[in-house]
DNA sequence: TTGTAAGCGTTATCAT
DNA sequence: ATGATAACGCTTACAA
């Protein structure tokens, strides 16, 4: 029940006392192999639950066959929807997926690159975390002539590959769907003032009002840590406020989660003295009783997919050095 | 930015006139090398930007320090919190997790399985597909010394190694508050009758009810498929029922989910008319307004982190045949 | 303390 | 149509 090594080709050769190559061939359908000989090395091969090393496969072909995908964390629908979509375009190119989750750890999403460099993958998909700044691990990827494909959450960089969502265009619908229905005094509840997605939001948010002719002074902004606390604080800071905004964007759907079990402690009634609106649109809120206003699909399933099939294209070119991809989404606002 | 192939031990060996396998040892910190030898060696290799090719090592040890890991689906919080739970420990061991969705289909199951099998993999953590039938390929891995643990969704075997989660303390708890409260008409609404899980709550179901004296006749299963239709069928049976149970112990928390919606579409009023509880114990109730009475916390991440280290065990003692670990943990009732 | 050489399983090149 | 041989990069007896 134990201690069969696997077999290999050579043991096929042996036993049918023909040589390796000639094994080899026949088992990649070779054209120069005759077809009985083909025939009678499969049935071997077959008898003796061969099964080919990969190891050594990929040792000599210099190519593992395997994509490293870094997300910061799988528990969010965002992500998994993610993986799923990347998988699906691995799986149909035969390829498999190495998974880290970054947890929005800077030093962790090094650890996971290094990792990947070091089983040779193929290809990086990577999702950056919220705390990176140091984009340095580019030129060792560089060096390595790994092709690194960001999607979601991108550098601020030029010539890299990225698939991203333009989060002005859902920004102007809800704001625009605010103020016809009424609300003047909006505020935004925004993310860590170091990422680059808070910077988006904030300037979207700008220019959305200005179209909509709001009055900046109406306007407010306020950052959250993105922790529950963080996320309250925030609230309480907008609910102090001398004329409390009627309606809020949030930077995604778990602070706004956050944002309205606050409100309501105060007394303050869902969709009635307070509308809100935030990134993610999450599958949850139809479920909900009280869901907010709305929600700004971003669409991971679609960027995850562009990301992996220009990921492959580079792949496949083995041109490391292709023009750098830089493919936008437009969000879109969606009324719960 | 091109071309160059990576460094290898033999060039830095050349560099510096001595055997590429003094410069391997010195590299691995092998004890009989010179300190000053071994100095200049990793000296060179860090100038020379040396990085090993490990293809070659997961090759030459026949070992790829690789676990895959097989789960029905990553956006369900349950196997997102279990994946995470794995990764800390494949961390810890300096492994990398290769990750495969079956969506609990039987047939992409066994693809992956072929994969990993390809892939070398050291190890296989998996919980079943809802559909998986069929044994077989165990067959197929004891043959290559692949080591196996299953969790959560673990098959009817005797001599594998298995963590799972015991739903009978849960569901006990689960009828007892019920019970306790005066109900005395309790349904179970339970997954597809093919399912070990579905035997096992049902199981659990007539049991708990024995044990608090309730009468067989008051107690109803009826059965879903797990889809939202199916959902709203077996809740409408149950309303449709001459005396409508005022309790319900459900699937899960996705299927209570489903089941909550209908009912209030119905006019039933949550908590009042009608109480649920189920298994999983999501984290989103918490934010929901009208929650149901309670759920059964199944421990995903405990589940996960030990399975992971028994396979760990496996892989360290190279024992493929050591004696089968079946490990419970209870479920626990949570009241909301 | 260091060097030599074999070998892991496969494939590609060159012969035959 | 098939065989012999080398090579991929690394480790590890065995020698020196």
């Amino acid at each position: 029940m134990a201690g069969n090594k696997p077999t290999t080709i050579k043991e096929i050769a042996r036993k049918l006392k023909i040589s390796p190559s000639t094994v080899s061939r026949a088992l990649n359908d070779h054209p120069s192999i005759g077809l009985v000989t083909t025939m009678r090395v499969k049935k071997m091969a077959e008898e003796m639950a061969y099964e080919p090393n990969q190891t050594a496969i990929f040792f000599k072909q210099r190519k593992t066959f395997t994509i490293g995908v870094i997300l910061p964390k799988l528990s969010e629908p965002f992500f998994s929807e993610a993986i799923s979509a990347i998988e699906n375009v691995a799986e149909d190119k035969k390829y498999t997926v190495l998974l880290g989750q970054s947890l929005d750890e800077e030093n962790r999403e090094l650890n996971i690159i290094q990792t990947f460099k070091k089983h040779r993958v193929d290809g990086i998909l990577i999702s950056l975390s919220k705390t990176t700044g140091d984009m340095d691990f580019l030129q060792t990827l560089a060096k390595t002539e790994i092709p690194i494909v960001f999607f979601d959450c991108v550098p601020d960089l030029k010539d890299v590959h990225k698939v991203y969502s333009d989060l002005s265009s859902g920004m102007e619908e809800a704001i625009s769907a605010f103020v016809d229905r009424g609300h003047q005094n909006i505020a935004l509840i925004n993310g860590p003032e170091s990422l680059l997605a808070s910077k988006e939001r904030a300037e979207a948010f700008q220019q959305a009002l200005q179209k909509k002719g709001i009055d900046k002074k109406n306007a407010f902004i306020v950052h959250t840590d993105l922790t529950e606390k963080g996320n309250e604080a925030a609230m309480e800071k907008i609910c102090n406020l001398a004329d409390r905004p009627s309606a809020v964007v949030s930077f995604n759907d778990f602070v706004t989660l956050d944002l309205i079990r606050y409100a309501k402690q105060r007394g303050i009634v869902l969709n009635q003295d307070m509308f809100f609106i935030s990134y993610a649109n999450y599958p949850l809120w139809k479920y909900m009783d009280n869901p907010p206003m709305g929600s700004i699909e971003q669409y991971p399933d679609q960027q995850a997919q562009k990301a992996a099939e220009i990921l492959f294209d580079c792949i496949d070119k083995k041109e490391y050095t292709t023009t750098p991809q830089d493919v936008v989404y437009p969000s879109k606002l969606v009324l719960k």
